[in-house]
DNA sequence: CGTGCTTTTGCACACCTATGCAATGCCTCG
DNA sequence: CGAGGCATTGCATAGGTGTGCAAAAGCACG
């Protein structure tokens, strides 16, 4: 194993200096006749810079951590795999960390502690928390954090989620449109921004348009606890559910048709939420609102990006709007088809 | 913003020099007393080792890169989440890159130098090729790389595996066994060892038990592709598949049953390879050679680790055993219920 | 107390690049 | 031809840590 080819070797072999390599490898101004030379002598010796040496003294690694819960739920490879191209196109590198699943705030602060020791230029958190201490600290940092499909209000964060509460409303739109009277509703977890503000937006508009729902129970994003609160929904005699996620509505499905003998959408109507791929898949056929990924994800990057670029750019919050995808899982209004 | 704390302010602090809060950090010997003052001046500051600069010095960035075709198959979510928490434990993280879908070797390589410029200590190609001028690359570096779930023959590269003939002969035993005589292969893509190594072990193992192979086609690991060619092999009279992993063989069980109104298992029967998370869901239910993703995860760690620790290693070529799943969507042979 | 040994500590340098500053070269214009 | 302006270049240093080497300190023992 030979040692490193440095700039130093570079500069000798061209007959410049140092300085005049690191110029031309970072962009700087540079005669076009060193600039030639130079080259000419890094490929030669097969120089290529090293980032370590120069992230320590620009302080900018172009590195972007990313957190991210479980990745059971296909919605979040999808996003991890568009986050790793979207910010390679951009320069930048991902640096991935998994939050082992029922973690308190104390194993999110370690993980971000340890991105900060990476010196990370900036960070994502998907589906993931993030204590005020560490908010704090991130702050204190210059780091900026943007996080993705969930909300903290009053964190001053930055923020990229699609438009939950319409979502909700949607769904209650279109199941009264379908003629139900007996909604239930497998919520996505109560403790995330997400899975309330679906809930709210489903719930307030059931109101407004003269119905009720049933029941609310919460499925914790949790495969086995929906199955188990969608029999306590059943119980009460539900004719459509609406159910916090796609990933749920899955196991519900299964549940009701394999398990109860049931029929989807006869006996009951499933709608779901996020639009991953499998809900496209014959086999389910969901309904289910779109969480547009490609368009949240190119925003999360850019909003990113520009709090780097630009340290005192203010925190945005986005939501994004998406459609209610029709399959067949739930029973389509006439005239809709 | 402030500037960093750096170990010469803890030294001052605590009355040291800058070498003794640096043997401190590292692990080098030091007195309990100075240990004892460093510690406190460094907590006190709020004091964290700068990893870049260690890093630049040491030469070792304890960072892995992971190269990962695409995630839409669940295998490699599973696979990922778990690199990333394994590799977490041993101190070390993971920098990911997403190879484009139909990328050549040019693409990758371009990746694996980038990934040799962040200097990162070892890389796991999974499901991915290497050039041959790059792989004497990462050897001239000194920088050990494992093959995941694919093989290289003559590589003299690392690499963990299922054992993809031996599962290809299992399933060949079990159908011969449920009674099957017309068996076709929806083969995995036979540009990979993997693929080719199933289907290889499964046509040969039929050849023993005096059947044959009705029909191969290659499903190329893609959704369309599997469905385009189950129909060609339909024509053919098949009675039974056996298909190249469990993301084709869900797309070809749709098409049986919702598309072509066939009954699976009664009509035809499905078996799958890789037992991910979704084959057990009811829809599916589907009878599949498990592919023992934790072991195949934790050895490549350990694989890497160890040419890490100990660059002279050989570089090992394993593979692990998993067992015939038994589920509900192929013909159970009597006596085995 | 002196000697030999081990442990601990500080000094100085290495790792490799970016960049401020001053000097040099070049070009233009009067 | 000379002066002034601009682009280019080299020098030297910073960025923060690990580590070889030699000096110092601690320790045990005669």
């Amino acid at each position: 194993m030979t040692r490193r080819v440095t700039s130093f070797d570079v500069a000798a072999r061209a007959g410049v200096s140092q300085s005049a390599v690191s110029r031309v490898f970072s962009g700087a101004s540079a005669s076009k006749a060193t600039s030639d030379k130079v080259r000419e002598a890094a490929d030669a010796l097969g120089y290529r810079p090293n980032v370590l040496a120069r992230s320590l003294i620009t302080g900018r690694s172009r590195i972007i951590g990313l957190v991210v819960a479980y990745l059971g739920n296909p919605f979040y490879p999808d996003a991890l795999e568009r986050f790793s191209r979207d910010l390679q196109d951009e320069g930048y590198h991902t640096l991935v960390f998994t939050v082992p699943e029922g973690a308190g705030d104390t194993d999110t602060d370690r993980i971000i502690q340890q991105m900060l020791d990476h010196q990370v230029d900036g960070i994502v958190l998907a589906s993931v928390g993030l204590g005020d201490a560490l908010a704090a600290r991130c702050e204190a940092a210059g780091i900026p954090v943007v996080l993705f499909n969930r909300g903290q209000i009053g964190s001053g964060l930055a923020q990229v989620t699609s438009a939950n509460r319409l979502g909700g409303a949607k769904v209650a739109e279109f199941l009264v449109a379908g003629g139900h009277t007996r909604m239930g509703h497998v919520a996505g977890w109560q403790g995330s921004s997400t899975g309330r503000d679906r809930t709210d937006g489903f719930v307030a508009r059931l109101a407004e348009l003269g119905q009720d729902c049933i029941g609310v129970e919460d499925g914790r994003y949790d495969h086995v606890e929906a199955v188990r609160v969608t029999d306590i929904l059943l119980g009460k005699g539900v004719d459509a559910l609406f159910i916090g996620n796609d990933h749920m509505a899955f196991a519900v499905m299964d549940h009701l048709r394999c398990t109860l003998g049931l029929s989807v959408p006869n006996d009951v109507s499933i709608v779901g939420y996020d639009d991953v791929p499998m809900a496209a898949f014959a086999a389910y056929d969901l309904t289910t609102v779109r969480q547009p990924v490609g368009r949240m994800v190119k925003t999360t990057v850019a909003a990113l990006i520009h709090q780097i670029e630009d340290k005192s750019a203010q925190a945005e919050v986005t939501e994004i709007d998406g459609p209610l995808i029709l399959r067949g899982s739930a029973r389509i209004p006439e005239g809709l088809q």
